[in-house]
DNA sequence: CTGAAAGCGCTTACAG
DNA sequence: CTGAAAGCGCTTACAG
């Protein structure tokens, strides 16, 4: 590798003239340029990054805005893995990156700990827009202060985001059409659960339930898709007479569709009928998700790769700030079929990445 | 992010004596060095990876040898891209990779390629272990000379090496035995086609093949395997025929599996028997087998995420050779099942990585 | 046992 | 328009 000194020598000049031909900064002759580009060229010379990186000093810093997880759904924490494994590696870069969460259901919440999280004086923001008006509002702040931001998870357009780091969730409903498709026979019907409290998700869940009736309609199946939805997944009792339900009602019922993270919950009540109704498709693998699959309570789970997106969100946007590459408007994570037989190994910790 | 200066003002030593202590060099009294530990544990200081790799100055080599991909079967292009990705990365830290390549058919050309590739004085090598002899000596020989090695996508064991990036195979047989069973209903038998010409990847091949019928056995499936070899698939009368045969002469055949990356070349013959066998599986999503995908031809197929192979080969055995931080004795890439409606967006180039 | 100095490959004021 | 010098955070001989 020819470092900018030996350039410099075979061009007679100093290292700071080839620094300026490399940057096209101007203040030299375009003779010197047109010579000293050739040489470069001749050369096949690339900056050495990790020299740049230090000379340059800059810092920055990266704030994070995302729901934080609990117990009846710990969707978030993956993607916040992936955020704190990237925070490491472009640390040596320079760049920081502060994390803030707020509460899924709490549109205040979120308010609140974005104008925290301005305090860092951020060159760039991640958020996970789960409020439509309210994050209309804070990226109009964004777009003000010219500080560019990508969105993560949820896709809402026209708001000015750099890029959206996600799936593309009538997709991934699509594909789960075709799965429960292959488990069914003609004329079983199907019986898809929506939860109201999932409001702030609405986006994703409502275009992989299009998705999934899409397949359906598309290929001229005949089997009907029943719907029900339930107040609150967490009240035990409801779920499980809203259940039974339909189940005894509608007793062609063979498949479940679950277009949410929380199809374990489901899984569990649905025991006593095995039998009768032998697939699941549920999405996002958390803990109690695997766990159901494993136990074959599960049929599918389509995953995200969640801790991907987190990591990309920070990598991106760190070499927007670092090396001024914008990043794809979209940067989609494949669609992972997950059952008990491929379910990644968690002992082999993620770590698809360099330093 | 404190440097090793602060440190060293603070225990007021020079910056020479906070590295020596960081690196457990010795030559440190240890009353000074016990004094700079607390100090740095206190600041939590990390070292700068990115300024080290400038200041080592270290340069390594990495040679790889790999089969080379032709029309036929064109697996081996993705991890070579794995390879040249990681290569582009790994180049500022001073590790130059150098690619050989080698007709899997041929053992002599391997032991060629590989003499070719000691003359490169490699620090670490990349092997794909393609014949079993062969890489005994060869192996031997970087035993010898104390240059760590590591396999990629094939898993031998028992020959020093430092890793082995790949797949488990036999787990992914399991898995598709899996699917082809979710696709079948009980009376319906499954051909499984097996190439002859394809030895050199025998290991992974077979491994398929036990994992498939195991999970027949094990969960007391009652479907039988017929098994039929064909000499050459490039031979198109001679697969057609052979096929026909099979088909033929056991009608209640719905299902075929093959357990290479060809499964393109029989989906190819079978269009006329379609609503008879309307079920294939197949591996590796390479481009012929990826439009026999998106064309309803294949029903499944089982990817290993070659690029990332490549890319973890390279990726891990730097990480040793510039942190000596040893990599995991098995790396294994997960194993994704892909239809024609989560088929990767090609457009979407693959970039894990930061730099 | 410890420190001062030089250097990795690049960038950035500053001087001319 | 161009060059010389200093510096990013670390490591490495060398001197004492």
């Amino acid at each position: 590798m020819i470092t900018i000194k030996e350039i410099a020598k075979l061009a007679n000049v100093s290292p700071g003239t080839v620094d300026r031909v490399i940057h096209n900064r101007d203040g030299v002759s375009e003779k010197t340029a047109d010579r000293i580009k050739v040489i470069l060229k001749e050369h096949n010379f690339k900056v050495n990054r990790i020299a740049q990186s230090l000379a340059m000093k800059k810092k920055y810093t990266i704030a994070v805005l995302l729901p934080h997880y609990d117990e009846e759904d710990s969707f978030w924490k993956a993607p916040l893995e992936g955020i704190e494994k990237a925070k490491e590696e472009v640390r040596s870069f320079g760049v920081v990156v502060e994390t803030f969460s707020f509460d899924q259901k709490n549109s205040s919440s979120y308010i609140k700990s974005f104008e925290q999280l301005l305090k860092t004086k951020p060159q760039g923001v991640v958020l996970v827009p789960t409020f439509k008006q309210e994050t209309r509002r804070l990226t109009n702040i964004l777009l003000q202060e010219n500080i560019p931001f990508v969105f993560l998870n949820i896709a809402l357009s026209g708001y000015g985001n750099l890029s959206f780091i996600g799936q593309d969730s009538f997709k991934s409903g699509y594909l789960s059409g075709k799965l429960m498709q292959l488990c069914l026979n003609e004329g079983d019907d199907i019986l898809t659960i929506h939860s109201r409290s999932n409001l702030s998700n609405f986006n994703n869940i409502s275009q992989r339930t299009k998705g999934f009736d899409c397949y359906f309609k598309e290929n001229g199946l005949k089997n009907t898709n029943h719907y029900i939805e339930i107040e609150d997944f967490w009240d035990t009792k409801k779920v499980k007479v809203s259940i039974e339900m339909a189940l005894k009602s509608i007793p062609k019922i063979r498949g479940i569709f679950v277009p949410n993270s929380r199809s374990y919950i489901i899984a569990d009540h649905i025991n006593d009928y095995r039998d009768k109704v032998p697939f699941l498709i549920g999405f996002d693998l958390t803990e109690h998700n695997a766990q159901a699959l494993v136990d074959d309570r599960i049929t599918f789970l389509i995953s995200q790769k969640p801790f991907q997106q987190g990591y990309r969100a920070i990598n991106s946007l760190s070499k927007f700030l670092l090396y001024s590459t914008p990043p794809a408007t979209e940067i989609l994570s494949s669609i992972e079929i997950v059952t008990k037989e491929n379910i990644p190994d968690y002992r082999q910790k993620e770590h698809a990445i360099f330093l």
